[in-house]
DNA sequence: GTGTAGAGAATGAACGTTCATTCTCACCTG
DNA sequence: CAGGTGAGAATGAACGTTCATTCTCTACAC
């Protein structure tokens, strides 16, 4: 079989690819990614500097790569979310997830991207996608919560709700980030409380006292 | 006299290190800590590269006393929030004036600093300092407006709502950065609305109804 | 089985550049 | 002239990237 490639070595090249990327993540969440050099990233690969070449073209193709696969596999977890049977327990298994369970190193990692992409184009475009896609599937969400609701009252914007949700998101992130043994448990079930309270029509976070009088 | 300085020369030094600070404040801006070059803070300083270490005696001490500044700033404009005659009306306008009227790149500044702090230890300890400072400064004003109220309600906990509203201001911080357009008013709208409920007794984001049951 | 050829993977020293910092000297001001 | 102020060239280390070379297999020939 003359133009068959093994399959054990575009395996390996895929694996490489994952690897180096390990590598990366943890060398840019120690130094950041301007201080981390290329060499302490090929160290932590356990290959050698020259070697990286063969799998990215650059240094910043390594941070774009890295941030691509962490958003997706984010973006991947809540696809799919408005389809789910209990919306608030699911809503409120995301966040939990994300936001407490998740090892805090992604918070510092996110913390970077968010630096960059104040002025890096790649990685603004990156942050962009990843926020309408997440802002999409939340108010998705939550107007499915709405719907489904005994009776459906005119409850809260859920596009409003959605970029609440993200801003409280966002604000734990970088508590997590700057301080490991930051409790998020209890800005959690805040956070989760309004979101339900909004949703079940109890109290309104979407309009202004001030405008409404 | 031996002991008298001249004035008009501290004067003219202490002018010089704020004109540096304000210089490397635009640079930081537009291409952070670690890609903004000397030569570039020298240039929009109007000076030389060598002359800045005649004000600073390196680089790092320039990040860190910009973000001394900018923070003791912020921190001053806090001080005495408990004496206001109008509470709420006091922390609305803080609200505000930090959020929504201050220049983005205050925004941008801010994330890099946070970036910086997840491994700059001085960077970590201006950043905590700050931060301590406002939770104490929140946390005692709503105390202040539970205790002001008409009919002194059990209410939420200050501690957990100072935490609050600190984690959607970071947020907004972060949405601001990243997308310069944001419309922060409906946000901080929704803050304000949590908040004054909470301290109104109308509404408790700080006990999660689960564990009530 | 042994030997050989070839391809792709990996190495690591070297290159050119960039950048924080230092050095040298000219220029004021009193 | 003395003392301080500043400019700008010089320095040396660090970094991303390149490339000639070596290593490691696999495949085939005999």
């Amino acid at each position: 079989m003359p133009p068959s490639q093994s399959p054990a070595r575009l395996d390996s090249a895929e694996e490489r690819r994952t690897r180096i990327l390990d590598a990366a993540e943890a060398c840019f969440v120690r130094h950041g990614f301007h201080r981390a050099t290329m060499h302490d990233v090929a160290a932590e690969a356990g290959m050698s500097p020259g070697n990286l070449y063969r799998y990215f073209p650059s240094k910043d193709a390594i941070v774009a790569g890295l941030a691509e696969r962490d958003r997706a596999a984010v973006a991947e977890d809540f696809s799919g979310i408005e389809a789910a049977p209990d919306l608030m327990q699911a809503f409120t298994g995301l966040a939990r997830r994300h936001l407490a369970e998740a090892p805090a190193e992604k918070a510092v990692l996110c913390l970077e991207m968010w630096a960059e992409a104040t002025r890096n184009p790649a990685m603004a475009a990156i942050c962009r996608d990843f926020e309408r896609e997440i802002a999409g599937r939340l108010s998705g969400l939550y107007r499915q919560a709405q719907a489904r609701a005994p009776q459906p009252a005119p409850g809260a914007d859920p596009e409003a709700l959605a970029r609440l949700a993200m801003v409280m998101a966002d604000g734990i992130m970088v508590r997590r980030a700057l301080s490991p043994d930051f409790a998020t448990g209890p800005v959690i079930d805040a956070m989760l409380t309004v979101i339900g309270a909004a949703l079940d029509g109890r109290f309104d976070p979407t309009t202004f006292p001030e405008s409404d009088r």
